[in-house]
DNA sequence: TAAGAGATTGACTAATCAGTCGGTTTTAAA
DNA sequence: TTTAAAACCGACTGATTAGTCAATCTCTTA
């Protein structure tokens, strides 16, 4: 593993425990095991550092999730698969669930930023679609991805701290009612 | 205003504009108008602070709420006006509201702390009667409630953005409606 | 009015921090 | 083999930080 990803890793684990500020940068390097200088070498400051993760962590949650979904799908079986993607995918990377959680929450992040990652993009126009078609309430699309997303974290919340239920396949079926209750029509 | 009051004021405005560790207690207390030290006599740390400020706007919004709902009131009656009183009382007081979604993601918050304040008790309680009237569906109160109180966040978010439709009672009553189908059976 | 407790001050400090810099090593292409 | 760019090192710095402290002020109440 090359020193930049390195540094990623370890940040993103320092940043989960004990937030942006409350993670030194020197901390950071010594714990990745390489220089203090190499990490201003790949990221110019510690803002950088921050943005750059948040990037790589929005771009990884994309791919692993549009690989799950087939084409000819109905909407709600999109829906669904995208749903639990994401569910699953946070479950398995927890460190970069907190991350995203206490970046979009940090003055940091904008409206601006969300919208121009293409996993946004791609799932408002699916809400989009939804709407075209009458199936979902007759509201902007970001916000119905919006509040499908909320549903989302905070199905990971509770399904991390009630591990047991996590194989349960028949449960997490009727949390997604919940998520699909609340868009469609 | 005693000073104690106004340190809490300042923080809160600088901690939601510059996050937590970004804002210097030093920088605090002098917007505030007061010495240095008597930040550290009303709060013997910076996290006392930050603690001592949580609490004091989860009381605030839980006697501003409680105001609210009256006797005999049907149980989405009850909802509806909760949830509208933190819809309200968020877009009101959009300092407060930043303060809340910064703590409650960061490294501070625990279920523990969130379970300990009588707004979620109380709210909990509402749940329980909800699912065993068959009305919500049947799942952890807490659970419902957290997909609510999310719902909330996102609503605040939406109509922040979007203010004019802050007074289009009608419009936010669809916003509310999608909240009340996610828990309803 | 005396006395004690709490409120208030602001200069001070020891520690910590993000970021720099001069120099060395590695890589890869010419 | 030469050369130049990129990777890499770690000691260093100037600024900033949370928290301290000795001293003064301002109440309250006996």
């Amino acid at each position: 593993m090359d020193k930049r990803t390195k540094l990623m890793h370890t940040a993103k684990r320092l940043f989960s425990e004990h937030g942006f500020y409350g993670t030194a940068t020197a901390r950071i390097a010594k714990e990745a095991g390489v220089s203090n200088g190499i990490l201003f070498h790949y990221f110019p400051t510690k803002d950088d550092l921050i943005k750059a993760m948040y990037f790589d962590i929005k771009d990884r949650i994309f791919h692993y999730s549009l690989g799950q979904v087939y084409k000819g799908a109905t909407l709600k079986e999109s829906i669904y698969t995208l749903w639990l993607a994401a569910v699953e995918w946070n479950l398995e990377n927890p460190e970069d669930f907190d991350f995203m959680l206490q970046f979009e929450n940090s003055p940091y992040y904008s409206i601006e930023i969300e919208k121009s990652h293409k996993y946004v993009q791609m799932s408002v126009e699916l809400a989009e679609k939804g709407i075209e078609q009458n199936v979902f309430k007759h509201l902007t699309p970001l916000l119905l991805f919006q509040m499908m997303s909320s549903l989302v974290d905070i199905t990971v919340k509770f399904l991390r701290i009630n591990p047991e239920l996590q194989s349960d396949i028949e449960y997490k079926n009727r949390l997604f009612e919940i998520a699909w209750d609340a868009i469609k029509k």
